[in-house]
DNA sequence: CTGAAAGCGCTTACAG
DNA sequence: CTGAAAGCGCTTACAG
C-alpha cells in the first residue's frame, strides 16, 4: 500500500495542530505568517500534498469539469477540448472528457458525471435529452450547451450566431453573381445545421435565387459522396454551402475529381474555419466560429453559477466572421 | 445547498442498516437477495447514488485515469484520445484530460495528477523528466508512455516499432526504384523522430543511396516550409519520407505548390495513416500505427498493476503496415 | 490566531 | 448474512 502523507503527519512535525494545517492550503482561511512557514516547511520536507477528495467530500464541491464530446473526427472539437482544458487549468479546474459514440449522451455517463459530483458540463455536439439535462439541474449543476440548442429555452446555450452568418454567407454569394446554389445540411436534427440552413434559404427565397437542400451528416465522408451524387446528377450548381467545414473538403475533393473548377464552375463555402481550411491544398472560404470568445462566455457563466447557483436560461449568440479564400 | 441522498437514508427507509447499503453498492461485497431487493427499492426511489469522493477516500483508489496530451492539433491524438476514453469506459474508469501547453508537463499538471490520486497515467507526446516520472513510481501509480519513450528503460512505454517501420519504408521506396531520398523529422529530441530516422537511415546507408536530412516539427506548416525550402534550394530529391502524416500532407501541398508531380518527380511516405492521408486530394501512402493494438496493450498493463501493483518496465513495441495509396 | 472536536459519506474488520 | 463502530483526510464552527 502506498502510504499517504496528511496534514496529521505535517502537523505533529510542524508542532501545530492539524487545523492550522488545514488553513494554509484552504484559500481564505487565516493563519499567521509564523504558522504557515513552519507548516510549509514541515510540508515540503514530507512531500505533503492535500487529498482533494477528503477536501471534496466536506465541502460537497469539486474542481472537474465534465465535457462531454462526440466527433473528435472534427478538428474544430479537438480545438474546443484544448481551449475549455487551457482556460479551465488557470482557473484550478481540470477537465472530465466525456466521450459519447451515440448521437446522444448516454446514462452511464450521465451516471459518472453525478457521482462524481462536477462543478460544471459541457455539452458539445452530443445530443442531451430533456429529462437528463433536468437531472442536471436538480442537482444544481450547472449545464451549458455549447455549439448545439436544446428546443426549449429552457437551458443555457453558446453558440456562434448561425442565422445570422449564413444569411451573411449567403448574401455573400450573391454579390458573386451566382445563379443556383445548394445547401448541404449536417446531421438532420442539430440545431447548427437547422439554423444555417434557415439564414441561407431566407435569403436566397427573399432574391428568388433557386436553390436546393441536400442531407449530410458533417463529415468528410459525408460532403464528398454528396457533391459526387449531385455532380452525377448532372446538377452542379454554381455555389454549395455546406454545413461545415469537413464537409466541405469533401465536396471540394469530390469536385475536383469531376474535373469541375473551384471557384469558376462551383464556389464553395463552409462553417467552423478548422485549420485545415487554411491548407494551401483547399484553401476554402469559411465562417469563423469565434471559439475564443465562445469559450469565453461558457466559463464565465459556468464559474458565475458555481460561485452563486441560478439556473439562468439564456441563449447567448456571439458573431463570428467571413473569411475570403480561394473557393469562392 | 443541494441536498445529497446518502446511504443513511437509504437505510432507514429500507429498514436495514447504513452497511448494508454501502454492501449492495460495492463489487464482491455479499447480501441477501431480499436485503438488495430492499435497498435498490428505496434506492430508487429517493435517487440514491453512492458518493465517489468518500469511497475513494476509503479505499484510497480511484477510477479516474490521467491522459496528457499536447498536439491536439495532429488528428493522430483526438484519436487516441477517443479510444482510450471508449476502452476505459468499458471498465468503469473515467479519464482526466491534462493538456499541456508546452513540450514538457508542467508541475501544475503533475500536482493535478497526484492530488486526485489518479489510478493510472498515460503520457502521449507531452514530454516529462525522469525526475517526475519517479513521482508517479513513488506514489504506486502506474504510468505508460505512450507513443514516445523515455530515453532510460526503467519506464513502462508502448509504441509503434519505429525501427522496423521506417526500414520497411525505406525498402519500399528502394524498391520504387529512386534516385536519392530526405528525411523530414519531427520535433529534435522525441523518441518517435529519432527511431524513424535511425532505421531509415540504415537501410539507405546500407544500400548507398544518398540522402539527407531536414529538421521539423510534426506539424503541417513545418512540413509545408520545409518542403519549399527543399524545392528552393533546387534539391528536390526523388523520394521524401515525413515523420508523421500531417507533415506529410505540407510537404505534398508544397510540392504541388512547386508544380512537382507526386508521385512521378518526388515520391512521399507519411507515418500514422491518420484519416486524411486516405483523402482524396491526399491519398498519402503512410505507415499505418496500430492504434487500436497499442491502446489495448497500455490498458492491459495498466489494469494489472491497479490490480497489483509491480513497477514493470518493459518498452513494448507493435508492428504496423504499410499503406499502399498514390504518393509513393 | 489556534486547537479540540464534530462530521462529510463511505468501507471494512469485528462480533453476533 | 447483518449491524454497530471505527476511521479515511479533510473543513469548519466553537472556545479560548
Amino acid at each position: 500500500m502506498k502510504h499517504m502523507v496528511t496534514a496529521n503527519d505535517v502537523a505533529k512535525l510542524a508542532g501545530v495542530s492539524q487545523s492550522s494545517v488545514s488553513r494554509v492550503y484552504f484559500e481564505g482561511a487565516k493563519v499567521s505568517e509564523k504558522t504557515r512557514a513552519k507548516v510549509l516547511a514541515a510540508a515540503e520536507q514530507l512531500g505533503y500534498r492535500p487529498n482533494e477528495f477528503a477536501r471534496s467530500l466536506i465541502t460537497n464541491k469539486t474542481k472537474i469539469i465534465g465535457l462531454v464530446m462526440k466527433g473528435v473526427e472534427n478538428p474544430f472539437y479537438p480545438q474546443v477540448l484544448k481551449q475549455f482544458t487551457t482556460a479551465f487549468k488557470k482557473l484550478g479546474y481540470s477537465v472530465l472528457f466525456v466521450h459519447t459514440q451515440n448521437e446522444e449522451i448516454q446514462p452511464e455517463d450521465v451516471e459518472t458525471l453525478l457521482n462524481y459530483n462536477v462543478a460544471g458540463v459541457i455539452i458539445t455536439d452530443a445530443a442531451m435529452s430533456l429529462k437528463v439535462a433536468e437531472d442536471f439541474r436538480s442537482n444544481r449543476i450547472p449545464l451549458v450547451f455549447f455549439n448545439r440548442k436544446l428546443n426549449t429555452d429552457e437551458f443555457y446555450s453558446v453558440c456562434c450566431n448561425n442565422l445570422d452568418a449564413s444569411r451573411k454567407v449567403a448574401e455573400y454569394l450573391i454579390s458573386q453573381d451566382v445563379k443556383d446554389m445548394v445547401y448541404i445540411s449536417g446531421n438532420g436534427n442539430t440545431s447548427t445545421s437547422l439554423e444555417r440552413e434557415a439564414g441561407f434559404m431566407e435569403i436566397l427565397q427573399k432574391t428568388g435565387i433557386p436553390h436546393r437542400k441536400y442531407a449530410s451528416d458533417y463529415t468528410y465522408t459525408g460532403g464528398f459522396q454528396t457533391a459526387l451524387g449531385i455532380v452525377d446528377e448532372g446538377r452542379a450548381p454554381s455555389a454549395i454551402f455546406a454545413a461545415n467545414d469537413i464537409m466541405a473538403l469533401g465536396v471540394i475533393d469530390a469536385l475536383k475529381k469531376k474535373s469541375l473548377r473551384i471557384p469558376e464552375d462551383v464556389k464553395v463555402v463552409g462553417f467552423d474555419n478548422i485549420d485545415m481550411a487554411a491548407w494551401l491544398g483547399y484553401q476554402l472560404t469559411t465562417w469563423e466560429q469565434p471559439i475564443e470568445e465562445m469559450v469565453k462566455k461558457t466559463i464565465e457563466y459556468i464559474m458565475a453559477e458555481i460561485a452563486d447557483y441560478t439556473g439562468l436560461a439564456k441563449a447567448v449568440e456571439i458573431d463570428g466572421k467571413l473569411i475570403k479564400r480561394k473557393t469562392a
